[in-house]
DNA sequence: CCAAAATACGAAAACGTTTGCGTAGTTTGA
DNA sequence: TCAAACTACGCAAACGTTTTCGTATTTTGG
């Protein structure tokens, strides 16, 4: 299999001992410039790859982080994987990728995988099904660095990252508003998740502000599949009652609500007008084109891995802030929120 | 840090040696029911962990993959590494994925990394720019499992998992010329692409089938950003001797397209068709909506994560065949290439 | 009933590193 | 000049598993 030498081979091929070959090529005080040019210069000639998990075994240390998302299929996430792993690779770290397709159960597995050392820390976006957060809490407990990012968990007491979710959801409703929008729906995938909570917030102050009042039955909890989530919209927008304005929490919702506007007689900006968090690079090829609030997710992830390799790399690093890091996001007003 | 406890210490609770606690563990025949029962449940009480690395030292197994991409903001990958991770969990195997960004030095330095065994298998789709393979040989002569999808190298003798390019591509164009184009126009990232050759390959034969001959202009080579492609697309949109019809080799060029369609006086379907090879879920909602053929990435996935599961787990294997599996895709006639 | 086989477990080595400690040989310093 | 310090290296243990080999005890069989 991985028939390559072993540090023993090298020094046996040097005439030296292990323990000096492997100062040499750490570059240790205790051994001599020569010796060290020769160790070198060999272990460049036979190929020699340290062993990683002996190295692993002996270090306690992994030089890898795991990465944990509900959804792979998503700008967001591929963006947000695409700035942990630029910051990764600066310092020589592997990443482990996993997808919890939204699946707590499936999340609860991985986490309960990664509690053996095979990552040195998790960076990750919790499920929409995520309620009971004791994985969590017990991966915590244990000491393995972890850190939030966007969908994160408030009870464990550590550092996550998200986007200004109740300003931008505030200043995207009060545009719908400005644009002439009275009735105004809000769509999220979950109650239980973090950012639906925070954009509520928003989106219900901006209501309040403008002594609008947010009705029940246009908060749409979308937890299915694209279809079911088309099929719940359709039957918002045939309602009796129907929003003039919607604002969406995540980018997929806001495509079911194409898809759906597609099924009625509505035009969009006309009729319905639509704001989204979403990093689609194609939001503007939309017809009409899509107004976006759009999340910082290469910076959010480069700035995750930053701190976990702040903490991984150096001696004595205290443990993670209880606190939450806002990257503001940048709302592009597009055709779909124009006034009439 | 990861103060899970040993197999000495949960021995030790058991007043058992390790060797008999990881038989144990193991199911071992050697070991009577009874204190089997003893161990789990100790180990169950004491949440022993197995030190992952310990075992990849001993075993010289990782029970870990490598996936090596060009892209991650992007559908077909995406879905490809879905397929593989579901496969790969199924069999307890994690999955360490990296990201070239098209770039072939960076593709070289991550498959240096993977020489120290770190992973078991590789599974990877080359850069746009690979056309020195001999990277990719040296892991392959190191007896690393190595198998490609989508974009291949030829040159090395394995197993390569690839949609039924020339076909598509040949039904692609031909249903072009039904729809009544004349001059057809070819987008794709690369000359030394596997995937570019196939899919020109039938571009071109159904050109010649149809007595239309292939301009050499009508084949656009793309490598920058999306605005140079849309850039250089938009000049041969307004070319004198402009194509009625295009096939895109790849997603991203479909929607430069789309972006510089806008930037014209053309509609779509009625001065310009379009095909592309495509995963986009929203191909539906984009105006026209876009025909597409759909690459069967969830499938490719499974099947590379199948054939390298069953070569890393059962012993005595043989070496992967050198061969092509090809699995078909699907097209999908949208508006976007409707007749007049 | 006793040799042979089977059962159930332990001791120790091995995987490939790194590192604490020991030590020749050399250099330094008063 | 001679003890002290330094230089440059080797020995061996340790990380946590798995597995080979060995063996005491029990069971089997004729």
């Amino acid at each position: 299999m991985n028939s390559g030498i072993s540090i023993k081979e090298l020094a046996a091929a040097l005439n030296l001992a292990p323990s000096t070959v492997s100062r040499a090529l750490n570059d240790s005080y205790e051994i001599s410039e020569a010796t060290k040019q020769k160790v070198i210069n060999m272990a460049e000639k036979l190929n020699y790859q340290p062993n990683p998990f002996a190295r692993s075994l002996r270090a306690n240390k992994s030089r890898t982080i795991a990465v944990v998302i509900p959804e792979r299929i998503n700008n967001f996430f591929a963006k947000v994987i695409d700035g942990i792993e630029e910051i990764a690779q600066e310092h020589g770290y592997h990443l482990l990728v996993y997808n919890t397709h939204e699946d707590v159960k499936k999340e609860k597995k991985i986490l309960s995988l990664l509690q053996n050392g095979r990552a040195d820390a998790i960076v990750m976006s919790v499920t929409s099904q995520t309620s009971d957060t004791s994985h969590l809490q017990k991966i915590h407990e244990r000491g393995l660095p972890l850190v939030f990012f966007d969908r994160i968990c408030g009870e464990i007491p550590t550092t996550k990252f998200i986007t200004n979710d109740y300003e931008s959801a505030l200043k995207g409703t009060n545009h719908l508003i400005q644009q002439g929008c009275k009735k105004i729906a809000f769509l999220t995938l979950s109650k239980d998740l973090s950012i639906t909570k925070e954009r509520y917030r928003g989106y219900s102050d901006a209501l309040k502000m403008a002594n609008l009042t947010p009705e029940p039955t246009f908060s749409l909890y979308c937890k299915h599949s694209d279809e079911d989530n088309t099929e719940l919209i359709l039957k918002l927008l045939q309602s009796e009652n129907r929003p003039d304005g919607i604002i969406s929490s995540v980018e997929k919702l806001a495509i079911s609500t194409y898809q759906a506007v597609r099924k009625t007689n509505l035009k969009i900006p006309y009729d319905l007008k639509i704001i989204t968090f979403s990093n689609m690079s194609i939001a503007g090829i939309l017809n009409p084109s899509l107004t976006t609030i759009t999340q910082p997710a290469e910076t959010i992830g480069q700035e995750c891995a930053k701190l976990l390799i702040k903490k991984l790399t150096r001696p004595r690093q205290p443990d993670f802030l209880d606190q939450i890091i806002v990257i503001p996001s940048q709302i592009q007003i597009r055709e779909s929120t124009m006034a009439r």
